[in-house]
DNA sequence: GCCAACGTTGGC
DNA sequence: GCCAACGTTGGC
């Protein structure tokens, strides 16, 4: 049963058109525990996600920019072993991974992005997380009816 | 840049 | 196991 998410990132950090140029890359550096949880246990190869940009300008408004895919299991996230790196965790060894990641691969990247202020204003999208204040999770479940309906948004 | 909301940490 | 303090996220 395929299911589908909502992953954030950063605009200006790594944005949909990274993706479009890496085709794939591991979806690091995720360290909440929630949202490891769902890569973890909930995703499975196939799963598709809007790719999301927060934070936001208002030439590059926060939204949905295109679509991703889960394209690997769940395996763990070398950066939390990096010395250095700002995901490094000193608690994590290679024998007891603390944080785990899947691979994302690029789908396809929206004509025009659905942007925040569209989706919190239709009725239609009524209930999504993204939605719900302080909603700080970086992996969000979305409902299929959702996802098709932003994705037909788009055109 | 501000600040509300939230998750995590750590003292007790 | 509570809860205050702290750091971070993310919309505006």
């Amino acid at each position: 049963m395929k299911k589908f998410w909502l992953i954030k990132s950063e605009g200006d950090c790594y944005s949909i058109d990274d993706l479009k140029k890496d085709k794939k890359i591991a979806w690091t550096g995720i360290r909440n525990y929630q949202s490891r949880n769902f890569m973890m246990n909930d995703m499975s190869v196939g799963d598709m996600a809007l790719f999301y940009h927060s934070n936001g300008t208002v030439e590059a408004p926060t939204g949905v920019y295109g679509i991703a895919r889960v394209a690997s299991a769940s395996h763990p996230d070398e950066t939390q072993f990096a010395k250095g790196d700002e995901h490094y965790d000193p608690k994590a060894t290679k024998a007891k991974p603390i944080w785990y990641c899947v691979d994302m691969a690029f789908v396809l990247k929206f004509k025009n992005p659905v942007t925040l202020a569209e989706i919190k204003i239709d009725p239609a999208l009524d209930g999504m997380l993204v939605r719900a204040r302080g909603s700080r999770l970086s992996i969000q479940p979305v409902s299929q009816k959702h996802f098709e309906y932003i994705v037909g948004l788009e055109g």
